[in-house]
DNA sequence: AAAATAGTGTCTTTCAGACAGTATTAT
DNA sequence: ATAATACTGTCTGAAAGACACTATTTT
């Protein structure tokens, strides 16, 4: 008999919401997408996209906020990871809350929402946004910075087709460090993260040789530069 | 105004519970804390010590498990970190449910719950457990495993004064490899992980000098051995 | 003295960082 | 030819792993 009162052993239930934090590199920077919220509470102020839980129609709660991330911003494809819950009486106005929040990560050039309210700011320094989302933007920053070195994590960040600067560079924005070109490319290889294309990429200068990635993304044992 | 209205965005929301894994190190073995149910749902199943989120009492969810602990368990201090939300229409016969999950770890000597319905089982093969919860202790184990070579989590199943070798020990079965004791000393001193103390510990052979935890709980940046 | 446990010294190999060099293209 | 970018080779120092050795206690 599926439940849907009000309560769970005598008590109220709390709110149940999901939220992104979506990171793209844009202009050598992490940047991350907030919209202005039309209503209360917060009305006015940036927020990162989220939304209730549809008990009714979201298998879980990944299901929830893919479903929010491709009605509100129009995304597709893209890398995700749950970041964590944050909870407690007064992060809403509205009552008890809680909130299932997520990374999700893209390549800028796949970063096209229909919806012009949807802006890039800065994931450094976002500035006062609405709830606690900017506690939790600096949750997904520490996660992505973390998890930078020992994982395929700042690929997500580039377009299927990559130069080993390009990756190079990713990796240098994420974990903020300057990285040796030699050492970088040697531990790539050694790690076998990527698999070579036929295609090359011409700008001024020697062309670069294009990479895709290996395997799925994930974590491996040793660091891939950086103390 | 409090809104413990039973809709959201006139939907129903979902049940919120917290659970607790609760790790300690016994007779060599990383065990988990469990309960058998007394009640449907999964009556009679082995399960994690968990309720629901008391959004009248509790400030955070947070402070829901250790409430929680602390009523069933009895357990004061222990180190706690989230694990993460697992979720889902199907998890829970009542219904659509969500559950925030949490690692606890503490030493052995301080686990002594009044209720003696809990108990420690292998939490590397916990078997059938109610719910989704056999998942949810793997998640744990991955966790410990995957921060274990970069953290001092695995000295939180050692009481406050501890040995080198107990602390080696620790390591080796978090990681579930054996450490060099040689390059495993060098390391932790190194790091400056740890202060000593003017106690030793005797027992058969030479006594062994006694060390405790230089500053809270936290990662680094280098393994403290294994690849 | 023997057994048991704690703790140290040292050799070798591996690996990360530094940095300079070569390669291939556009202008 | 020169500038620009891509890519590689090599040296050096630090650190990890292996392993044997010494030290201090109980029995």
């Amino acid at each position: 008999m599926p439940d849907d009162s009000p309560h769970q052993n005598g008590k109220a239930r709390p709110i149940a919401t999901v939220d992104a934090v979506v990171l793209v590199l844009d202009e050598g920077m992490l940047k991350v997408a907030v919209h202005r919220r039309p209503r209360e509470p917060f009305g006015g102020a940036l927020a990162l996209p989220g939304g209730y839980v549809h008990v009714d129609e979201d298998q879980d709660a990944e299901a929830a906020i893919r479903r929010i991330l491709r009605e509100k911003a129009g995304m597709g494809g893209f890398y995700l990871e749950q970041l964590g819950t944050f909870s407690g009486a007064d992060r809403d106005p509205r009552g008890w809350s809680l909130s299932v929040a997520w990374v999700a990560l893209l390549p800028v050039s796949e970063f096209a929402p229909e919806d012009p309210e949807i802006v890039l700011i800065d994931a450094s320094d976002p500035g006062d946004l609405a709830f606690d989302h900017a506690t939790i933007v600096a949750a997904a920053m520490t996660r992505l910075r973390g998890k930078g070195a020992y994982s395929t994590l700042p690929a997500m960040l580039l377009p299927e087709l990559f130069t080993l600067t390009e990756l190079q560079y990713a990796y240098e924005s994420v974990l903020g460090i300057r990285l040796d070109q030699s050492a970088f490319r040697r531990r790539v290889a050694e790690m076998r993260l990527i698999d070579p294309t036929d295609e090359l990429r011409r700008s001024a200068g020697r062309p670069a040789k294009l990479w895709r990635l290996a395997g799925a993304p994930g974590t491996f044992d040793r660091s891939i530069g950086g103390s």
